[in-house]
DNA sequence: TCACTATATTACAATTTAACGATTTATTGG
DNA sequence: CCAATAAATCGTTAAATTGTAATATAGTGA
């Protein structure tokens, strides 16, 4: 019973479910998924283990970046469900439509290593 | 969105999957929920109109009784989808089987009609 | 080791949710 | 109309959820 509503939970709140399709497209990182949304880091990096610990995403370590991708189901039936239907469920949504159309111009490049005065002034 | 996480949301509480898996059995007034689930009335009216505002479930009046069922997932692909997962989901959950156990003792009958002096004395 | 940086965790305010008792509404029968 | 009753709604409270800033952790390269 908990495994399924932990499921219907991670998926009952909008900014996990455009993270979700956002992970469907392709891998990100946190700093990629902050940006695409324009929320904070804490807030993202929340989510996502909210989403990894209800099955339906999972991540890779690669140096600092953390690559976050849907899961493949093999946790919970019920996420392998889920992750099954929004494939096709929502495509045709507004917000997603949107955040997918942006999702080219986020990358990570551009992104985390600017912030700071040292980065900045590396890349000039 | 709102109509997908609606149906979420509505699933990611074990109260009102509980209640979901007993209509999947048999239509039933929202008192024979409260005996089953062990609830105040208002809380299971409330859950039910939850369930029905996500297009999970439907009712139809009959005189004083309000009888709730499953609903045909007509209104929503989402809850159409949901409905037909739960049919096989959950079946072998311990609190599941429980209830649907004791499924054939909750009549109205022996719950509504009771509970004021003056029905109790009209039964004997 | 040290500075740097991407992510995770913590602490806290604001909002939402769930539960209940009390009240109101709607329907029935006398 | 009136009394009875099943269900819905309202008001309140405790718990859970969301979002943020601040801090801690972990990995990198000099």
């Amino acid at each position: 019973m908990k495994a399924f509503t932990k499921v219907m939970k991670a998926l009952s709140d909008p900014t996990r479910v455009k993270i979700a399709k956002m992970l469907q497209r392709r891998k990100m990182c946190v700093c990629e998924i902050q940006e695409a949304l324009g929320i904070a880091q804490s807030t993202a990096s929340k989510h996502l283990k909210i989403l990894e610990e209800a099955g339906l995403a999972t991540y890779k370590k690669d140096g600092l970046w953390v690559n976050y991708t849907l899961a493949d189901g093999s946790d919970s039936p019920y996420a392998a469900s889920m992750i099954g239907n929004l494939r096709h469920w929502l495509e045709d949504d507004p917000e997603v439509g949107e955040l997918v159309r942006r999702l080219p111009e986020i990358r990570r490049e551009d992104i985390c290593c600017t912030r700071t005065p040292r980065a900045r002034q590396a890349r000039g």
